[in-house]
DNA sequence: ACGAGATGTTAGTCATCATTAACGTACTCG
DNA sequence: CGAGTACGTTAATGATGACTAACATCTCGT
């Protein structure tokens, strides 16, 4: 009956809850839309607690996108490298953006809308993880396709990364147990149109 | 050397050249990250001159998401109208929306990312809108596969939405000459796709 | 010419909001 | 126990920003 179970259980928690929930806040209402108030509001603590976690809500949006950045880097390095023949990559690949499309919409949101709002230091290094990851894809499909020029892969890769990426609109129209393969088949088949032609 | 002939010249294309700077700093740093400065500074004038010609901010919102819906809404009406073949009316709708993405990117950001800012009475107009647009689409993939659910052929319409409008990402990869047939060839195949399965 | 209307300007005003200050409480570890 | 650390709370404080007021100027129709 201590209410040392309760502190003890959020122990680390509490970041982590605040991270979910400003991402979800922020998916919804944009950066500026959403105040440090209500943040704290979402998790039951108010205002300025925040602070104790985080230094600003500038540096809490850094550390969200550098976060999401890094994993969906991570992620495609690892895929890369653990399979040998690049269509099977080019699948893994599809798999984690899907996966993350699906599981996290509000990350992904947020992920693609406010890069603007991150401060200097950590604007550079989230661009950074972005490119390299684009760069993942872009290097699977140019193995599969030589003669296919760099840059219609890479738009290519952002037109698949917003066909992917259009969860968060059709929430609800469909369960999640349809959806996967419907995305996956959209676009495994674009991409192969995007390069038929070459 | 008057400042009539400016004056003149000016006539009632304040308005539009207000809306057009408008959408482009919505679609950079949000609705909330622009402020009414931002915008007049962005045509030449400072500050409060906006209200000789929006009632607000809201306002301004509201007129630019209305008169984007409705011109797609119409569009695509028209264009459902003009085809007795619903394949050829399905490229007319691809035309319709690629133009647009390429044409207008800024607008078609602020058109899928603000309708949360705008006040109510408008905002269940705009709704309204879209949706209906969205239907046309919805009927003519029915009536070219008519064993396919309506929800997955809502999900795939909106998937398809996500790939066009992923144009302001990949904004200065590839010359608009050459993504219209990409975005064009990509967009028939993940339709295709997303409907072979029935 | 003159008064109306349209279009701007600059200086308030009033909210909202991020951030900081000053001040508890509770759990931990010695 | 008793102090330190972690975590919250409720007031300031200071900017920023939407909107209004009061005051020009220009064009036009008469």
């Amino acid at each position: 009956m201590t209410t040392t179970s309760s502190s003890t259980r959020n122990r680390g928690n509490r970041r982590r809850e605040i991270l979910e929930a400003a991402a979800r806040l922020f998916a919804a209402r944009g950066f500026h839309g959403v105040s440090i108030e209500d943040i704290g509001g979402a998790v039951g603590v108010s205002g300025p607690a925040l602070y104790r976690h985080f230094s600003g809500k500038d540096a809490l949006l850094s550390e969200m996108l550098l976060d999401v950045s890094s994993r969906l880097r991570e992620s495609a390095a690892a895929v890369v490298t653990s399979y040998p023949d690049p269509q099977e990559t080019l699948d893994a690949l599809l798999n984690v953006q899907i996966t993350f499309a699906l599981e996290q919409p509000a990350l992904i949101t947020v992920h693609d809308r406010e890069l603007g709002n991150v401060p200097e230091p950590e604007r550079r290094q989230i661009r950074r993880l972005q490119r390299l990851y684009v760069e993942e894809w872009v290097t699977v499909l140019a193995e599969l396709h030589p003669s296919c020029p760099a840059a219609r892969l890479r738009a290519a890769t952002h037109a698949v990364f917003g066909l992917l990426n259009s969860t968060p609109h059709s929430a609800g129209e469909l369960p999640a147990q349809d959806m996967r393969p419907l995305l996956r088949a959209m676009a495994r088949a674009a991409i192969d149109a995007s390069v038929n032609a070459h």
